[in-house]
Order: C-alpha cells, then sequence, then structure tokens
DNA sequence: TCCTTTTGTCAAGTTTACTTTACGTTAATT
DNA sequence: AATTAACGTAAAGTAAACTTGACAAAAGGA
C-alpha cells in the first residue's frame, strides 16, 4: 500500500507538526505513515482524507497484494 | 461510525463463513464488525468494499465525533 | 420433532497501531 | 559558525484489531 500523506500535506504547506496537532495524533504517527512504517487505522485514514479534502481511495493506493484473488 | 457490512452481505446471499475466507480473516472478526464490537483495519475495510463493490466511504459512515474540529 | 446451517458469546492469546520521551540529523537563516 | 525549525530514529509501553477454539442460541428445512 502507498500513500501520498507526504505530497498532500506539503500542497498544503503544512508541517508534521501542525497536522499531527489537528489529527489529534503523535507527530511521530505522521513520521511512521508518511514513512510507510505501519498503516492507519481507518478513522485516521478518514481523517486525513478530510484534511485533504479527497477520498481515501486517493489518499491511499492499495496494490495488488492486498485485492482479492 | 456506522457500518452496511451486513446489509451488503445480505444483499449478496453470502453467510459470514463464506465473507471470512474470500477476505482471509476469521469469522469472529465478521461477527465483531457487524455488531460494531470494534473497526477494521484500514486494509480490511479495502477489502470489504471491493468484496461489495462500493467504496470505504460508502460502506462505512463515519460520524461527528470522528471528524475534525 | 430432529437435524443442520448459520449466527452468536466468551475468553485468552498474538500482532500492530499509536503514544511518549529523548536524542540525532538536515536545512534554512542570520 | 551558530541558532533554530523541521524532519527523523530508537525503544519501551498501551490500546485495539484480529485469531483460535469451544460451545450455545436461533432459524430453516425434512
Amino acid at each position: 500500500m502507498k500513500t501520498l500523506i507526504k505530497e498532500k500535506r506539503n500542497e498544503l504547506h503544512i508541517t508534521q507538526e501542525e497536522l499531527s496537532y489537528k489529527l489529534k495524533v503523535s507527530r511521530q504517527t505522521i513520521i511512521s505513515l508518511e514513512k510507510g512504517k505501519y498503516k492507519p487505522s481507518l478513522i485516521l485514514a478518514h481523517k486525513l482524507a478530510q484534511t485533504f479534502g479527497c477520498s481515501i481511495e486517493d489518499l491511499f493506493i492499495f496494490e495488488g497484494d492486498e485485492n482479492l484473488e
């Protein structure tokens, strides 16, 4: 799974700290998500998409290994 | 957060067991999700939406308490 | 009524998202 | 060169998603 969090955040010109404050998560969480260290919960994915004004499917690109069959 | 998993599953006329097999999760997971015991991971939400031929946002209804501000 | 399928409960364990703290690195500015 | 803002790493802990297994309650048809 690929994510566009970093790109979208840069488009808004906000820092990791500002984003983490807005979403009420730690800055470490933002760092880890941008680096692909782990995957966000559904709720956090939704908040991120909402912040960036896009859909969850726009923000996260699900690849083959996560598809069915 | 509300979910339409049970309704969508019934539309497809498949059992919890068939769905859990398709998604490679335990039947207990499906039960718990339908009953709202906990929220799915992003990947599982994606697989569910894919199975039902809809978007994540169509399958899960995010309510006020999960919105920003 | 009996049998089977489907749905549900309970509990204990594993994995992973997320937090917190503390410290190191990079890049821009003065 | 020194300071500061932004980004990154590492480690240890907590909370929640998910598993497994065993067993009980509904619901359906024969």
